[in-house]
DNA sequence: TCCACGTAGGGAACCGTTTCCACACACGGT
DNA sequence: ACCGTGTGTGGAAACGGTTCCCTACGTGGA
């Protein structure tokens, strides 16, 4: 004889008492209730999540998946949704999914379908129609974090607003050449990564500086953003005087490949990212701010509601990103617009890479 | 009627059959075993993973216990677990345990309490006396991935060894004012990096260079480490001119601080890392190479040996960092060395010991 | 002819909970 | 005196699998 039975016996009542006392449902006499709640203690009870799962229904787990684990975002709002289920004291099974490999392909087919989980949290996950078709057959609720605003309820930042704030704050500051970085034209290049290149090319357009539009492709990186700027910058004539990055992975390494070809940031090149980075102080980021951890915890909440009320309409949480001015953008130096605007030699030019 | 019994219905033969056919146990006739395997097929049959659990008394799953998430090394070893268990179809449930914070203790008093795992992966934890109690009365296998040497299974490099590496491969080089970043000498500093330390001095002490011995106390973060280099560095007349840092990160956290100070790595400053971060090739970051993603996966590989065999004595696989000389170290430059000796104009005096 | 053994399959117990239902009792109102 | 109602409790049936044990049927060897 072992758990509850166990409780029950030493404290001289049948299972049915013994589980109406710790879970506090149905009646039962407090002097009960305590001689109950006595014994378990006393053997140090802790109820079997599998029996418990396979009578209520319920396995008290919530499924995350994501596509990477070791870059910022990811592992920021994986932190706040594991914080929040913590509080709730409810349990978090991870899947990795890597875009394009066997194991996303393996645990849509396989491990979801097991439903290990009351519900799902999908971060950044861009899953195609197939897992749409697979995720929604599940008949479990899911959240997305970042994602597409139909279909089903997400929590993310308006990236259209995020990357057209970012580029008016530079053509406030008198800049033309104005560049995005960030995001690869194949397979998999993220709807985020998009739909920040089209606030990009609105915020252009609508400032009259359609001609200056420019995409330059990088991994979504650090060293991605790095390798990219390299090739952008070292071409001193062509170059631009501002780069909006998709993120601030991005934009730091764009920032520290200047540094490395001796731009100076903010005076020969402007630099603005979106995320509010771990780093972005560090490199004086100017940026537009969002706070993952909280977009974590925002969706356990949501969740859990759509667990408690199956009837819940969707929802769509967009939050604003916050414009933060540190130091990488700065007006534009009148002597580098002659250079950029027409490419003839003036002072500017002599601001070299080493 | 549903799950098994409904397939048992289909296929025309009762439960037991039907179980024996799915699990492959026991004697089933071929034609018996297609015919329920296609009526499994043909209703989308998914073992309940609470009534396989409650039954068998496996779950299936692997807990993974971590302090960080954001960190290179974390995020790694996770992917590299991930990813093991992805091939052999076994879940992860995640609990990330930041030391002194509420949530970890309820991690400890209630979550692994409940044993929704086989077994547990322990990566730096790092764990006080009491936690030790709690994780050994789990009575589930453990594995540690960085940690103690005794007491249970442990895989992890070994750090006396990298740090003393290190050191020496900087003392050929002929610098003597040999600094340590890392670690901070309070109540949460990490075993890894006092090891590390110790690695260190020993080295120094082994080449003579005892008096030269410092260890700057610094967040073992890459701003962490750019704020104490900060410091340190300021001063030009008493600056180390040659770094080991405790971790890749503060290693590059120590270069961004040069690089801004106008100290050239490796030109001016010497700086040597442990780990391979993936921005050590941006940073040509010379380094003692681990890859924790197959600490990851060898950490899997032990713990599913002691699941299989529980008797399986107790092992420890401690790896050898291995030198990967990059661009941040250089030969001392002899003018250097006399000011860091003695302020006299001694070009032999550098070139001491080893 | 008989028996042992290998193969095939069914019945029922069991894993550890929750929950439905029945029952007993006390109490206040008629 | 009777009845409904609010409490408190126990028995037993789920939940959905696995596995033990038993039976039955060849088949080959003694």
């Amino acid at each position: 004889m072992s758990g509850i039975a166990e409780v029950a016996r030493l404290a001289g009542v049948s299972k049915s008492t013994a589980s109406r006392a710790l879970g506090g449902t149905g009646y039962v006499s407090d002097d009960t209730r305590r001689r109950v709640e006595e014994a378990a203690a006393e053997i140090g009870y802790v109820p079997s999540t599998s029996a418990v799962s396979l009578a209520t229904g319920r396995t008290q787990n919530i499924g995350v998946v994501m596509p990477y684990l070791n870059r910022w975002f990811f592992a920021e709002v994986l932190e706040g949704i594991q914080e929040s289920l913590l509080e709730r004291g409810l349990d978090l099974t991870l899947y990795d999914a890597k875009p394009g490999t066997d194991g996303r392909a393996r645990i849509f087919e396989d491990f979801l379908a097991r439903k290990r989980f009351d519900g799902l949290i999908a971060v950044g996950l861009e899953p195609d129609d197939d897992e749409v078709g697979r995720l929604v057959s599940l008949g479990r609720p899911v959240v997305n974090v970042v994602g597409p605003t139909d279909s089903t309820t997400v929590v993310a930042i308006d990236d259209d607003y995020a990357a057209r704030r970012a580029t008016e704050h530079l053509v406030a500051l008198g800049h033309r050449r104005i560049a995005f970085i960030g995001g690869q034209p194949d397979r998999h290049w993220a709807q985020v990564d998009r739909r920040r290149l089209e606030g990009y090319r609105t915020a252009m357009s609508d400032a009259g500086l359609a001609d200056f539009t420019t995409h330059i492709p990088s991994d979504v990186t650090l060293p991605g953003g790095y390798a990219s700027a390299v090739d952008v910058l070292a071409d001193t004539r062509s170059r631009p005087t501002a780069i909006v990055a998709t993120c601030d992975e991005v934009a730091i390494g764009a920032i520290i490949a200047a540094r490395r070809l001796g731009v100076q940031v903010p005076s020969d090149l402007s630099v603005i990212g979106i995320d509010d980075h771990e780093f972005a102080d560090m490199f004086s980021l100017t940026t537009l701010q969002q706070i993952p951890r909280e977009q974590g915890r925002v969706a356990v909440e949501l969740l859990l509601a759509h667990l408690t009320d199956p009837d819940r309409p969707k929802s769509v949480v967009r939050m604003k990103a916050k414009l933060v001015v540190r130091n990488s953008t700065t007006a534009l130096d009148p002597r580098q617009s002659a250079v950029a605007v027409d490419g003839r030699d003036s002072v500017g030019a002599a601001r070299q890479p080493r």
